[in-house]
DNA sequence: GTTGAGCGTT
C-alpha cells in the first residue's frame, strides 16, 4: 500500500477532500466522520459497471475494495436519509470545532443572592457576550436556590473577561470559576466508554446515538432503569471516547458532564450513596431547568427532531 | 419563614 490520502466527497461531483490512510491501507471511518461529521461509511461508482458500490466497513474500519484504493472518488454515506440532519449536525459541530481551539466549559457562579433567578443570571452575563445556558440551582423539595448555579458562554474570551472579574449580581458580589469537576487528567484507562452524566429522564437511548454519532461510531448506549441521570456510551475507537472526557456538551438544552466510564466493580459505596436518589425522580420540576438563547436552542431541537 | 462556603442526583 502506497497511498497515503483517499479522495473524499459528499457528492460525485463536488470537490473532493483527503482522508489520510492507515499504514496498513485501511481509513477509518472516523477518520472520515472527522471532515464530515456523522458519516458512516462510504461507497464509489465501480468504473466497470458504472454501478455505486459499499466499501467494506468493519469495526470502524474502512477496507479498499480489491486492496486498492486507486484514484477514484469515494462518496460519504450517511445513516438512513439524515443528509438534512447532518448540515444541523456540521452547524452543531462547527461550535465544537469552534471550542476545539478555545474551548469553552460551563463556570460556577458562587455567591448568588437567594432571589436571583435564571433569567436575571442570563439578563446580567449577556451584557459580556453571548450566553449558551444559566442555570441556578435549587432545592428539589422547597424549590429554594442553594445560592450558586452555572453558567457557560459561546465565547471562550468572554469566559476568560468573566472568570477574571467580580459579579455585583442583585446586590452582592459573586465569583465565577472553573468547577471541580473540569478536573480530568490523562488517564490511563484508554475506555472506550464513557460516562455521561446529568442526563435527564427524557433523553431516550436512540436520541443519545444519534447525538454521540457525530464524533464517531457508537457501538452501545446504555441508560441505566430506573432513571438514575446518567449513561454510558462506548465508541468503536477508544481516541474519540478519550478525547471527550472532561467536556460538557449540550443535549435537548441540558448539559452533560463526559467522563471516564469506572469499571464496574469498585463503586459499591457509590452504589449506596445514590440509593437515596433511586425513587422519587420521576417529575423532575422547574429546578434545574436550563435556560437556552432561542436560536441556539432550536438549533439544537431541530438536530434532534427534526 | 432561617443560611453564605461551596461544586452540578456517577
Amino acid at each position: 500500500m502506497s497511498e497515503l490520502y483517499i479522495r473524499v466527497a459528499e457528492d460525485e461531483n463536488e470537490e473532493p477532500m483527503e482522508i489520510p490512510s492507515e499504514d496498513d491501507g485501511t481509513v477509518l471511518l472516523s477518520s472520515v466522520a472527522a471532515q464530515f461529521p456523522g458519516a458512516c461509511g462510504l461507497r464509489y461508482r465501480n468504473p466497470e459497471s458504472q454501478c455505486m458500490r459499499g466499501v467494506r466497513l468493519l469495526e470502524g474500519v474502512l477496507h479498499a475494495p480489491e486492496n486498492d484504493w486507486g484514484n477514484l472518488v469515494y462518496v460519504v454515506n450517511y445513516p438512513k436519509d439524515n443528509k438534512r440532519k447532518m448540515e444541523e449536525i456540521d452547524a452543531a459541530s462547527a461550535v465544537k470545532i469552534k471550542r476545539g481551539f478555545q474551548k469553552t466549559s460551563d463556570l460556577i457562579v458562587l455567591g448568588l443572592p437567594w432571589k436571583t433567578t435564571e433569567q436575571d443570571l442570563k439578563d446580567y452575563f449577556t451584557t459580556f457576550g453571548e450566553v449558551i445556558m444559566v442555570q441556578v440551582k435549587r432545592d428539589a423539595k422547597t424549590g429554594n436556590s442553594k445560592g450558586f448555579g452555572f453558567v457557560r458562554f459561546t465565547d471562550y474570551e468572554t469566559q476568560t473577561k468573566v472568570i477574571a472579574q467580580r459579579h455585583m449580581i442583585d446586590g452582592r458580589w459573586c465569583d465565577c470559576k472553573l468547577p471541580n469537576s473540569k478536573a480530568c487528567p490523562d488517564e490511563p484507562m484508554r475506555s472506550r466508554k464513557i460516562f455521561v452524566g446529568r442526563c435527564t429522564e427524557d433523553m431516550t437511548t436512540d436520541e443519545l446515538r444519534q447525538y454521540f454519532m457525530q464524533y464517531g461510531e457508537v457501538t452501545d448506549v446504555f441508560i441505566p432503569k430506573p432513571f438514575r441521570a446518567f449513561a454510558f456510551v462506548t465508541f468503536a475507537d477508544d481516541q474519540v471516547a478519550q478525547a471527550l472526557c472532561g467536556e460538557d456538551l449540550i443535549i435537548k438544552g441540558v448539559s452533560v458532564h463526559i467522563s471516564n466510564a469506572e469499571p464496574k466493580h469498585n463503586n459499591s459505596r457509590q452504589m449506596m450513596d445514590r440509593g437515596r436518589f433511586g425513587v422519587n425522580l420521576v417529575s423532575i420540576p422547574t429546578g434545574g431547568t436550563a435556560y437556552i438563547l432561542r436560536s441556539y436552542y432550536l438549533k439544537i431541537h431541530c438536530l434532534l427532531f427534526c
